[in-house]
DNA sequence: TGTACATCAGTGAACGCGCGTTCACTGATGTAC
DNA sequence: TGTACATCAGTGAACGCGCGTTCACTGATGTAC
């Protein structure tokens, strides 16, 4: 061989990667095969060596997001102050940076209305990803048992995945954020906690939460 | 002329509906002009007497799938007893025909990721709705003032849509049940309704859950 | 040790298809005179 | 009232383009003998 032995894995991943990357930027269909092999220094005919076609790719690719956004999900968790893991996984992934960079976050709000249009097979993979996520998170949730406070996670993941996807469409910028803003009190007040805007008069959103 | 003064009126709203219900099924890619204008038994030629190109056609039948997404949400209100508004907006966003039947609902959930990616006029069309929605939702919406009543709407319906189209992606129907029934309880809660699976201690959804 | 052959990641031309858009044309009706 | 011309929704062939996929080929290396 004229490549290392790990040579096919590496050139793989740096696909799989630019892919999960695109994907999340662009959609499925604005993304070319063409395009992005080029952009990785090879051309469109090997693609073929790694992937059965584009939709293997997307499968791939998705996964890799999946996987990637658990794995940020669970390190701001066991980065946050004791006690505070909810709150800092709801700060983060309603940040303005999260809303201001699809290709690097969450694949379930950069991709949600396109998933339900994918095969099965991608379609279980996101099953995966949303038990795995609710999983990680139910300990932190209220709720009395483990499946409801599994449940409510995956209210707050969807819900909060909603928010994300509804921002980024908006054209308004002042919109978007107020929209980003109302939900990251709303959610953090679900979570407990007493923000800027909670404390300067609004008491129903913590009240109301459960 | 061969035909009625309106005619051409009438026939541009055939296709701007006809199109509309196929964009919230299939997404933007997948829906071709040709295949649309004969299943109304029209050629594609005649397209372009209506619509300057298939980004026109999206933006007109966006514009009248939220039209009609917000005369069914003020409809479903004003039918609802007294006091009970909120509870049936949310009882039937989240409700399983709502889910099983994206071409008659909302495009908010079932073109969410794909709008950011549209040009700004669509996306001004949006920021309408959004307001709108909110507006017109704020009202029953627990929240001090009124501008506080409406984020907290627009926080709502961004969730819910968030719920519904991940329900929509998940490939279990379990799952997909157990989600739109939890994000059911959760938001009726937030409306201050107590529902079957509240009362009897959670049980039952939580039983069903796994 | 040398020779012939197999392997296989990567190349780039070519193929095929779908689809958005254009365009010359049709034919029924309205309008000017 | 009749004639010539304009209008315009609709037709369907054709165009052009992008893109996913295929395929014969390259060339470096491994392997069999």
């Amino acid at each position: 061989m004229r490549y290392p032995a790990d040579h096919k894995t590496r050139v793989r991943e740096r696909i799989v990667q630019a892919a999960s990357q695109r994907f999340r930027r662009s959609g499925t269909a604005d993304v070319a095969i063409a395009d992005l092999m080029r952009d990785l220094r090879l051309t469109h005919g090997g693609f073929y060596r790694h992937f059965r076609g584009k939709q293997d790719l997307f499968d791939a690719a998705f996964l890799a997001a999946c996987e990637e956004s658990h794995r940020r999900l669970t390190a701001a968790a066991a980065a946050a102050p004791t006690g505070r893991a909810l709150e800092a996984i709801i700060g983060a992934y309603l940040s303005p940076e999260h809303c201001d960079n699809a290709e690097h976050g969450c694949p379930i709000a950069a991709l949600s209305s396109e998933i339900a249009r994918h095969p099965r097979r991608t379609r279980v993979t996101l099953d995966r990803a949303v038990r795995q996520s609710a999983a990680a998170v139910a300990p932190f949730m209220p709720g009395e048992t483990p499946a409801e406070r599994e449940q409510t996670a995956m209210v707050l993941f969807a819900g909060m995945s909603g928010v994300l996807t509804l921002a980024r469409a908006i054209a308004d910028p002042a919109l978007r954020r107020s929209i980003l803003e109302a939900a990251r009190t709303f959610y953090l007040g679900l979570a407990g906690v007493r923000t800027a805007s909670t404390r300067s008069g609004s008491r129903r959103a913590a009240s109301k939460g459960e």
